[in-house]
Order: C-alpha cells, then structure tokens, then sequence
DNA sequence: CCTTGACTTAGAGCGCACTCGAAGTCCTAC
DNA sequence: GTAGGACTTCGAGTGCGCTCTAAGTCAAGG
C-alpha cells in the first residue's frame, strides 16, 4: 500500500485508456472482463486488465462489433486450444477491416471529386451539381 | 412501359441502388429527396432522383451522418449561393474520412500484430496473448 | 367480380453501444 | 463526527439509422 501498487482505481484506467467509468463498468458487465475488488468493494484494475482494455478499443476502433469481441474474450477464457478459431475471427475481421478500408477510399475519391467540380468550374447550380 | 420512360418506381430504384425501398421512404420523409406521385399516388423517380439517392448511398457510405446529408441538400435547395458553405461541409467530411481511414489503418496493423503472433511463435497462452 | 400483389401512409419497434440516473456505501479531510 | 466526493449496483434512457407493421388504395389478370 505504501510503494507503488500494481492496480489502480477504475477514474484512472478511463483516464489513461480514452473511456468513461461508466463504459469500464459496461464492458465488465457484459463479460469482456473481470476485474477484482478491494476490500471495500472498489474495482481494482491489474496492469493486464488495463492492457485488455486497451485492446478492446483497438478492437472497437476497427469497429469489431460488441458480440464478436465477447466471443474473442469467450474462446480465450476457454484455454490454448481455441487459437485456431481465435486466430480465424482477427484473420476474418482483417479482411472485413480491409474492405472497408477500399469502400472508405472509394467514397473518398467521390467527395473529392464532388469537392473538384465546386472548386473548378463551377458558376451556376447546373444539372448534377445539384445531387 | 413499352418504351423507356424517364421516370422509375420505388422497386425499380431500390433495386438499381441496392436500398430497400423502405429506406427511400425514410430518405424522403426526413427531407434527402423530393420525389413525384403518378395519377395512383405512387412514387415516380427521375435519372436525377436517382441520381441524389446514389450520390446519398456514397455519402452514407463515407459515414456522413444523416443529419449533415440533411444540412447538405438543404443548402442545395436554397439556391447556388450556398456553394461554398457545402464545398466546406464537404472538405470538412473529407478530413474526417482521411482520418477515419488512419484510425482504421492503425487498428488493422493491432490485428495483424495480433495475428503474426497466433501464426508465428506461439504455444501456450503466455501473457500478453490473453488480452 | 374477385383476387393478387405492389404500392400508399403514419407510426411503432429494433439493435447497437453506450450513457445516465437513483439510491446507497465507503474513505478522506476537516 | 460530518461533509464531500468517488465509488458501488441495477435498471432505464438515448441517439442513430433504419426496419417493420397495420390498414388501406389501386391496377391488372383470370
């Protein structure tokens, strides 16, 4: 207690990682995670909750949804010999990340060229400039 | 029918764009689209509605929220001098795009880290490969 | 004439991912 | 001892973008 301690309090990992209390709180209760408690009853995060965490919002951030994340979590829970399946559900969601990546780009490249026309010859609201 | 008319019914456009033609009803009724009835009261699209519900579908696509696309077209209905507030509407969500498409890269580099790491060295379940 | 089926409207419902509120507990500082 | 503030749980509420239902209209085919 007196030295530097290996938890830390539920405002400073949501601090440190980019989320509310409350979205922590959420995620546990949904089963992403399980975080231990102090003798009153306060979540303590370990460095390796806290590293979980951060790869939930990297997971989120590539927009893995919800469901699939607690799968993950899910087959890790059940040991080593889940990998395989483990390792498919990143590789399908790579390809998934990678798709949209090319949709992404490719509204992009629509933006930009509507973005062209209003900054090049552009004078009168004429025919296609108007969708 | 016998020959090509210039106008399309909601099947027709839903199917040609790939929405439901529940959604261009949604589309319409929020104000994206202002689309003429025949004798019977049904919907009759032209090439330029049509059109406007591509150039939405590209929008959406490109995760321009609803209610910008909204803000969008009614800057279009009143009139050419609005062009430059919707080019800056446009060169706003084309920044968020390209940042959009960074943040994705990134999460895609975590996944494929994590996925190196199934594929290459890795028997137990050691550390950082729980989280 | 009657059925079929695509259309119409207004409005309710849904899934997702949070986000917030209420009511209560517990540590800290004064 | 007591006020403050951060924490706890449970459950309800929010915002988005559809998505669907119900009840009715209409034109064409048998």
């Amino acid at each position: 207690m007196t030295t530097t301690e290996p938890t830390h309090t539920i405002a400073e990992v949501a601090e440190r990682v980019g989320v509310t209390a409350h979205t922590l709180r959420y995620y546990e209760r949904i089963g992403l995670l399980g975080v231990g408690r102090d003798a009153g009853g306060r979540r303590r995060y370990t460095d390796q909750d806290v590293a979980r965490v951060i790869f939930i919002t990297k997971l989120r951030a590539a927009d893995l949804p919800i469901g699939r994340i607690q799968h993950y979590f899910a087959l890790v829970a059940q040991g080593p010999h889940t990998e395989p399946e483990r390792l498919a559900l990143l590789e399908q969601h790579r390809d998934e990340i990678r798709s949209r990546l090319h949709s992404l780009e490719s509204a992009l490249a629509t933006i930009e060229f509507k973005i062209a026309r209003y900054g090049g010859t552009l004078g009168t609201d004429s025919s296609a400039c108007g969708s």
